[in-house]
DNA sequence: ATGAAAGCGCTAACAG
DNA sequence: CTGTTAGCGCTTTCAT
């Protein structure tokens, strides 16, 4: 806590105007009328003197700290967090706003995390971000109750906390809709054993873009295993061994892709020429660096980062629309990103 | 900001005594005499009551937040940076503080950059952390001077700021000494051609450990490409099809032994058994999910983000030993992952 | 052993 | 058009 001495009086003094005046001047008050010329003055002094407001003494007074707390489940492991504390600290600058970020560890017990938003609270954030890992529904920290909050990527137990959720489903079906206007038919899909409602709800926009395109969904076209590229291998081999195989694959996460590319290699497929892959999640360090790279699907983390800020700073700040979109979770698309993967079939 | 009601009056009213014995009693202060008998009808009072002191207040008076700034370069793009966070936010928990986190994108302007440092001070952090993404020398912006400040994975320009930095060097002599003990003679590197300074360092280490152990360095061992899998391919093609090719590789990182293992596959090479590997930075996503997994260098992130906050905590309270660890950059060892990409020669 | 009161730097009535 | 003043909730001398 730099002891810059410089404050408002020492401004109001250089200026010879009173506090009032250079708080006033420099706040753009609307309704305060102050001389162009003192106005001047005030600036110049402020600039002069090299003066910044004490944001805490202002949010002491104003109760409002113009600080929005970010909870982050797993910063460490997961590299999607960045991309949405990014699309917050961008859409927080603008308005003014900075970010006090805690991290909720898998291992904490309950009291742990009770503490921890108590010290965020303690600190008087204007509201709360609770940035999850992985979509589910989960049920808020009890201290953030009666604070402004938001979830970004999971739902709440209660209904009482809006979302922003990426379009997933929504997701999976272009990637598949994409191989199906490649012109392949024969499509099978390596999907995940893991009990994820992720992975469900994949497999079942799997189905529904196959049938919507009037194309059969034979069982044995869904391959399942752990969600990791040892999983997606073993998938992988039993897919494309099969008598008719398929002539392309949508995959449940990049991870269980790179295991089909290691399958594919094995039994001496070519990508694309022989079998055309789609990803999911596009972890650029596996999706860029594969061979042939991989295309596939990207959640909008900083674009949900940024939405769940807005609309925090919104609720926060008592915009009147911001009642009405609280009524239902807000939805976000899925980008599909073009690499290299995916050919017609031969 | 909670309009939470209950403040140090009330805790007094309820419990009978002034505002002064209650702060006395909630902060522990060592020269205040209360009686036993009153300290426990205070601590009840704030129990019952649900209070929790106000920090902007407290930090308002005591000059102090407690509060560290951490300016991150590319918190989106680099997953190594949540590691540093994570680290730092457990130290400073443990110690009563929080982290206000901003991102310094690659693109933006000094003057972004100073403002974003302004908006930092003028929240009042105790402290700044700068927390770099690669290694290299940097210019601390401006406005940091007068406030403790550490740098973490660089260091100043001015050498006025001091850094926590991996010990990268070292960590890439213990890769190739791993590779040296499993009994390998003939052993290559896979480097960059990019010109960054841990480009010749890894180089420099490579070298040195096989002069140390008695190996000839010739310099066809070494091959160079793009710092990615593609060019790590490139680079193993031209290594691995010498007349006299190694029977092991260490890789400037595990992008490029991802490449690596691609052209051995092609050329019919398999790992560990004909050929041992060696990455780099433990990209978990990669390293675990290559077949067979890679046993690589992990970068200390999480350690260093402890320390460095740990040492800027120090600092900031005005510890005597600060100033002796302040002379020379703290450095952290880099730990060898084991996994399943080593074995001895045949 | 406990309490009264000043003040951290700022904003916002309210008065002139 | 501008200045005086009373706090925001807390810590900390200084009295008692």
């Amino acid at each position: 806590m730099n002891t810059k001495a410089v404050g408002i009086k020492d401004v109001a003094a250089a200026a010879g105007v009173s506090v009032t005046t250079v708080s006033q001047v420099l706040n753009n008050v609307a309704y305060a009328r102050v001389g162009a010329e003192t106005r001047d003055r005030v600036h110049e002094a402020a600039h002069r003197l090299g003066y910044h407001p004490n944001r805490l003494a202002r949010a002491l007074r104003t109760r409002r700290s113009g600080v929005i707390g970010v909870i982050c489940e797993d910063l460490a492991t997961a590299p999607q967090a960045g991309r949405v504390l990014l699309g917050t600290d961008e859409a927080a600058r603008r308005r003014g706003y900075n970010m006090m970020v805690i991290n909720f560890a898998g291992t904490g017990s309950e009291d742990a995390r009770e503490s921890q938003v108590a010290a965020l609270l303690g600190r008087k954030v204007d509201g709360i971000l609770y940035v999850a890992t992985a979509h589910r529904r989960l049920r808020m920290p009890a201290g953030v109750a009666g604070c402004p909050a938001l979830l970004v990527n999971a739902e709440d137990l209660n209904r009482s906390v809006l979302s922003v959720l990426p379009a997933r489903e929504a997701g999976a079906g272009s990637a598949v809709r994409y191989l199906v206007d490649a012109g392949h038919t024969r499509i099978g899909m390596v999907t995940t054993t893991d009990d994820v409602p992720a992975g469900n709800s994949r497999l079942r926009a799997f189905k529904e873009t196959l049938a919507h395109a009037g194309l059969e969904v034979r069982a044995e076209l869904v391959q399942s295993g752990r969600s990791d590229a040892a999983g997606g291998y073993q998938a992988a081999l039993r897919l494309l061994q099969l008598e008719d195989p398929p002539t392309a694959a949508f995959c449940f996460n990049d991870p269980m892709a790179m295991g089909l590319y290691r399958a594919a290699s094995e039994l001496g497929l070519r990508i694309p020429d022989e079998l055309s892959v789609v990803g999911f999640g596009n972890q650029e360090l596996i999706a860029e660096n594969l061979y042939p790279a991989l295309t596939t699907i990207q959640l909008p983390h900083y674009a949900m980062g940024a939405l769940a800020a807005e609309h925090l700073m919104d609720a926060i700040e008592g915009k009147p629309d911001s009642g009405a979109l609280a009524a239902q979770p807000a939805v976000l698309d899925c980008a599909l990103v073009l690499r290299e993967s995916v050919a017609p079939p031969r």
